[in-house]
DNA sequence: ACCTGAACACCGTTCAAGT
DNA sequence: ACCTGAACACCGTTCAAGT
């Protein structure tokens, strides 16, 4: 008996165990699908889940890292395009997980373990608006309050999902809110300075 | 025997079945609690509740209009002061309710009674920053993008409650989006808008 | 170590029966 | 019309028992 077939099959199954239930809980949702229906779609008694996942908030901890390293990837190509269009694409790349951003939110506050994926997450997405928004030339001053901004506007969208054009105007305006360095609908001057 | 002595006790126990269910919602939870709690809380027997109600997402709303209705009354007395005053008034009012704002957006998904008070709720809170933003001078191309943010950056500061200064500078930002009219940062004086 | 059938505790909702 | 005790259906989790 190979010492190593187990581990490579526990590998497996846990696997297939997360992608049903990323499945389930982006398409379903979290509270609607019963651990019997991902154990079902998973091939597996719904007991033995628990000897990969401690309880369902952990399971929907690794749906949630599983689903982030996806996007992380796909990312990474985009990073040489303008700021505004690949915050537009970030928040059309996640709109499919819009029932995980809302039951992230819910769980947070009585879930230690969603509470700090969602803090490092937060801290994560910071970061990467933290360096748009110096790039477009927000001045330090307002660069805190800015990201914070951000961050909230992603989420929004993500929560109300909306028209794509009204998606292109929010973040068209929340990528410069000077008014400047915009894409010209036609072209038009700013009204800027009190008045 | 009055005819009407019946109705009024309705409406006492009524009203105290969701005074129960608004003090449990907004402190435990909605998820966090039972039907049994609310109806411990209300003195009356577990499907009792159900004569009043037709479920748990109808109390749900009953909790919510209970609630806007008071913070709107209570709005009504400090419409002359200034814009980002208001705005950071209402959200200081409202952050007792982020458990609600959670709960509106996990249960819109499933609810259609909670879908139509989350809906009919945006439509009411576009409308006043519409006000607002007007009022400070945001131009009109840009007005329909300006309200969208607004929206978003409220519920993301109900839903992630921080620091009252990071709160301020947010709304600061928010309200004053060109930039001008804002308070120096040594300086407590606040710069009266519109002129 | 890994997996399972059966049971447990809990919860929203309903029903038949009372006044 | 209003209220209730008891039951039903469902669900997350655990346990004792298997390999």
């Amino acid at each position: 008996m190979p010492r190593n077939r187990r581990p490579q099959n526990r590998e497996e199954k846990r696997d297939e165990i997360v992608a049903a239930a990323t499945e389930l809980f982006t398409g379903t949702g979290y509270d609607e699908t019963p651990m019997t229906a991902i154990a079902a779609a998973a091939g597996v008694a719904t007991n033995t889940i628990y000897w990969y996942f401690k309880d369902k908030d952990a399971l929907l901890v690794a749906v949630l890292d599983r689903v982030l390293a996806e996007a992380l990837a796909d990312a990474g190509t985009r990073t040489d395009e303008p700021w505004s269009d690949q915050l537009l694409w970030a928040v059309e790349r996640l709109e499919r997980y819009s029932r995980l951003v809302t039951v992230v939110h819910a769980r947070t506050a009585i879930s230690p373990v969603i509470d700090a994926w969602h803090a490092d997450f937060h801290r994560l997405a910071e970061d990467m608006l933290a360096g748009g928004f110096r790039s477009a030339g927000v001045p330090e001053e307002s660069l805190r309050a800015s990201i914070q901004i951000g961050v909230f506007v992603i989420e929004g969208l993500l929560l109300h999902p909306g028209s794509a054009e009204s998606r292109r105007e929010v973040i068209d305006l929340l990528a410069h809110p000077g008014g400047d360095r915009r894409h010209p609908p036609g072209d038009r001057t700013r009204t800027r300075s009190g008045g």
